[in-house]
DNA sequence: TTGACATATTCCCATTACGGTATATATTGG
DNA sequence: CCAATATATACCGTAATGGGAATATGTCAA
C-alpha cells in the first residue's frame, strides 16, 4: 500500500499547495458573493488551466471540504467550514508545543494539578537542532 | 509533476494517517518522559515494524515538525510546536467557515440570486449534494 | 436544432510515496 | 576487538498522484 488516498480525508486534501490556493481563493472571491464563486472566477483569478481547477474543486469537494451549488450553467463553489475545523481541532491537541514553547526552562513550577489534560505539557529539555523548515504557502 | 513533495511543509508531513498517530503516540508518551520519547518506545506502543517508524520519524524531524537529541544510543524524539502551529493558524484563516453556520450563508445567496441581473431564474438553482464525509483518524 | 458557454471527466505519463526486508551506522559493554 | 542494542538507511515493488490535452456533459440563447 502506497499512500493513503488523498480523496479520503481533509488532511490529505489540503497537503497539496495548490488545493489549499484554491481555497484561499475562494474566501477571497466569495467575500463579495455571498460566499458562493462560480469556477469561472477561480479559474480568472489563479489563471490555471480550467480542468484543473474543476479537478481540485474536485478533490476539496469529495473530502467535503467545499460545497457546490448550480446555477444555470455555472456551479456556484463555497468553502466548508467542518473539514477545515477537523484539522484545526486536531492541530489544537498540540497547542501546548507552541504556546510556551521556549519559556518552560524555568517553568519547574508545582502546578501538580493538572492530571486529565490527556496531553503533556512544556517542551524538550536540551533538544538538538533539527532542519526545521516549516512552511505554509 | 505528481503531488508536491510530502517532505516539504508539515502539511504533507501530516497527511499521512500514521505520522500523525506518530505524534500523538509522542504526545502521549512524553508526559512521563519530558516529552522525549525513544524511538523503541514509540515502537512498542504503536506495534509497527521499527523502519517504518523511523522513517515516518525521518518525515516529521525533515519537516521540522519533531526534534531529536542523542542520549547513548538511543534518539529522544520531541514534538516540536511551530510547524503544528503553522497549520493551526492557516486554518484558522477559515475560523468564519465553521463559526457561524454556512447554511445561512446559502439562503441568503438563494435570496439574493432571484434578483441578480434581471435572468429568469425559472427555479432550477437547486443545491446538489455534497459528499461531506470528511474524519481523520 | 445548432452553437456558444461553463464545467466536469477521461486518458496518459512521469514522479513520488509507502510498506517490507535487509543492511548499515553508532554506542555501550566485555 | 567482538557482540548486542538502538536506530537509520537503501533497495524494491506497487499504487496513487497531479498536470496536460482532448473530450464529454449540461445549460442557455437564437
Amino acid at each position: 500500500m502506497p499512500r493513503a488516498p488523498t480523496t479520503l480525508d481533509p488532511f490529505n486534501a489540503v497537503a497539496e499547495p495548490k488545493r489549499r490556493e484554491v481555497l484561499s481563493a475562494l474566501a477571497r472571491l466569495g467575500v463579495d458573493r455571498q460566499n458562493e464563486v462560480p469556477v469561472n472566477d477561480l479559474v480568472d483569478l489563479l489563471r490555471w488551466p480550467q480542468p484543473q481547477v474543476s479537478k481540485h474543486l474536485g478533490v476539496l469537494r469529495e473530502v467535503g471540504l467545499v460545497a457546490v451549488r448550480r446555477r444555470g450553467r455555472e456551479r456556484l463553489y463555497s468553502i466548508n467550514g467542518a473539514g477545515l475545523k477537523t484539522i484545526h481541532d486536531w492541530t489544537a491537541m498540540f497547542d501546548k508545543f507552541w504556546t510556551h514553547q521556549l519559556d518552560r526552562i524555568k517553568q519547574h513550577a508545582e502546578t501538580a494539578a493538572k492530571s486529565s489534560t490527556g496531553l503533556p505539557d512544556g517542551g524538550s529539555a536540551d533538544a538538538e537542532r533539527t532542519p526545521g523548515s516549516a512552511n505554509a504557502d
